[in-house]
RNA sequence: GGUCUGGUAGUUCAGUUGGUUAGAAUACCUGCCUGUCACGCAGGGGGUCGCGAGUUCGAGUCUCGUCCAGACCGCCA
């Protein structure tokens, strides 16, 4: 037996036990006479002690040759400690050891095996083994199973069934690109791995499987981000027999447990948003409600007032900052300069100060007097003390800028706040979106997403307008999950092909089997995929999903542990019927 | 594909206007130390300043290229 007990479980009540330990040198203390040993394992820390006056020679020069993240065994007793370190739960007792082994010796790692480690992030990653014996990693891996435990016994509680469908499926056009895996039996012939389950988990509810979730793997092959993964977790979910509402009501039922039971938090009901107003107050479809700070359109106040840029302007909208009249000239000119950077790519801010004494001062004082930035005040909500800003240009444009300022000035302001959960539906999301690249309409969501009833003849004279039986769970910023009620018949699923640029023969190749499959018999159906990574992290209150993934990807899409991808050699090409054409 | 930031000791970083032998902290090694727990004290080793070119009497510092890392835009049905 290597141990009796572990290095977090031994107390004031265990002394004089005799009691075997192993684990990994956290520290040593070495005064010559007497040397104190930090064992540490997944359950915390244990002191040992080594005493020239009771312990044997040959067992001290052992314990004087203990390096860090050594492996070591030790048998000894549990005595009292004579100083007490109150800030460990095993502060009370220390062992006295009698025989210790060397399991392992360690190279000095290279960055230190503590809560706060010196180590960077590219370090970390490659010897991310050594990562997680640090607390905060592997606190993040033991939440992140909370949180998948949660999630299966809920559903499965619900009467949902975890149903695994494959990995190596069929490339399609739509959507994300995907990755591809060549077939060795099928030459010339490759599988995709899944973007998502997406058409597996309607199969199932044509074979009667009614309630499925999986907690599974998908794949995109796009660039990465902070919260986005080439390989990633989706808690993917679908019923039969349900109208939106039902899979609103359910999936919300879903997240609140897991407020509760993750982070003890009551939520009241979530509140709903229909797409356009989000787009309208926030500027976004997944607007953060933890603050205010809403869009105030200020076209009607703006016009005919000799100011060419706002006159000209498809929109102009503006948002108050709370606080924000403390900003000095410079750190706005700042802002200014912020704005037009070319990744948000504004072209200038126009500001506008509330002062205490009720007055207005903004760098547009030759064209608006205070009547006018009055009525500023009151369409943003400003008050004395605030700051209002505001964006013009092309409405699609302006939306997007005003909101990635929006969310930097919360971020300064301090009111993006990681304890404090506003979960929100954005719901009536617009069934197609136009691309500008290939000059033609895209599912904005996906292709099997069913139509708003009563909205089908839209399709042929506003397609753009045409709403659609989709929703996202958006939580503080965040879009956590999102989900729509399907198309179930042949017949309005081959429309949607054609009116998205297939061919009928097309649409036959690449989705004839969910087609066909729609003919015997499928039932009305929908569901939601919730991003687990990302929830995860949400719910841990940190920002990047890298923390919860045990062995993530870099920004570049690579393994840097094991160096993948990788190439792999001539003879698998050739067993392949593969040949390269790189392009560099 | 693009924008920005960074790359100096094992590690985290400093390095001013281009100018002597490139520093600090920590880690590591040696010795000392009668209760340590961020132990303390004394000493020591450790550098292709990411790589390549250029400007210059002289480059860690300036210019160009390149590689790597991170954040973001595009992309992510």
């Amino acid at each position: 037996m290597y141990r009796t007990h572990s290095n977090g479980e031994l107390r004031a009540s265990d002394i004089n036990t005799e009691v075997t330990l192993a684990g990994w040198v956290q520290k040593t203390r070495d005064k010559g006479f007497m040397i104190w040993v930090d064992l540490r394992d997944r359950y915390g820390i244990t002191q040992l002690i080594f005493d020239e006056e009771r312990t044997q020679r040959s067992v001290m020069e052992t314990a004087s040759k203990l390096g860090r993240e050594f492996v070591i065994q030790a048998k000894g007793t549990v005595i009292a400690r004579e100083s007490k370190n109150p800030n460990i739960p095993t502060g009370d007792i220390e062992i006295l050891v009698s025989e210790v082994t060397i399991l392992n010796e360690a190279l000095t790692p290279p960055f230190t095996i503590e809560n706060e480690t010196d180590g960077g992030e590219d370090l970390r990653m490659k010897y991310r083994y050594l990562d997680i014996r640090r607390n905060p990693v592997r606190e993040n891996l033991v939440f992140r199973h909370k949180v998948t435990m949660a999630v299966r016994n809920y559903l499965s509680e619900k009467e949902f069934v975890e149903v695994e469908t494959p990995y190596l499926i069929k490339s399609t056009p739509e959507g994300a690109r995907d990755f591809v895996v060549p077939s060795r039996m099928n030459e010339g012939q490759f599988y995709a791995l899944p973007q998502s389950p997406q058409t597996f988990k309607q199969l199932l509810m044509v074979g009667g499987m009614d309630k499925y979730f999986q907690i599974v793997k998908c794949f995109r092959d796009e660039d990465l981000r902070a919260d986005r993964q080439p390989e990633f977790t989706q808690i993917d979910c679908e019923m039969a027999f349900v109208e939106q509402e039902d899979i609103l009501n359910t999936f919300e039922g879903l997240t609140r447990h897991l407020l509760k039971e993750l982070n003890g938090v009551d939520v009241a009901e979530f509140p709903r948003m229909t797409y356009d107003d989000a787009m309208k107050k926030y500027g976004n479809d997944k607007p953060d409600i933890r603050f205010g700070m809403e869009f105030g359109e200020l076209n009607e106040v703006t016009q005919h007032k000799d100011f060419n840029v706002f006159n000209q302007a498809e929109l102009v909208v503006g948002i108050a900052v709370p606080g924000g009249n403390t900003y000095t000239r410079k750190e706005i000119d700042k802002l200014t300069d912020w704005v037009k950077r070319p990744q948000i790519g504004a072209l200038g801010m126009v500001y506008c100060r509330c002062n205490e004494d009720g007055s207005f001062k903004s760098s547009v004082d030759k064209f608006y007097d205070q009547e006018d930035l009055a009525k500023w005040a009151d369409i943003t909500r400003a008050k004395a003390g605030d700051l209002i800003c505001v964006l013009s240009g092309d409405t699609h444009k302006v939306r997007a800028q005003l909101s990635a300022l929006r969310m930097e000035l919360a971020e300064r302001e301090g009111l993006r706040k990681a304890n404090e959960f506003a979960p929100l539906w954005v719901v009536d999301f617009p069934l197609l979106e136009w691309d500008e690249e290939t000059e033609r309409y895209h599912a904005m969501h996906h292709p099997f997403t069913s139509p708003k009833p009563g909205q089908l003849d839209l399709l042929e004279t506003h397609p753009g307008d045409v709403k659609a039986n989709a929703y996202d769970l958006v939580l503080n910023g965040n879009e956590i999950g999102g989900g729509s009620i399907r198309i179930h018949d042949k017949e309005t699923q081959a429309l949607m092909f054609d009116y998205l640029g297939f061919t009928p023969e097309e649409a036959k190749a690449q989705f004839g089997f969910l087609m066909d499959a729609f003919q015997y018999g499928a039932p009305p159906h929908g569901g939601i995929a919730f991003g687990l990574d990302r929830l995860v992290s949400i719910l841990g209150g940190q920002e990047t999903i890298r923390d919860f993934i045990a062995f993530p990807k870099n920004n570049s899409g690579r393994d840097v542990m094991i160096d993948a991808p990788a190439v792999i050699d001539n003879e698998q090409l050739k067993e392949l019927g593969l040949q390269l054409n790189l392009k560099s």
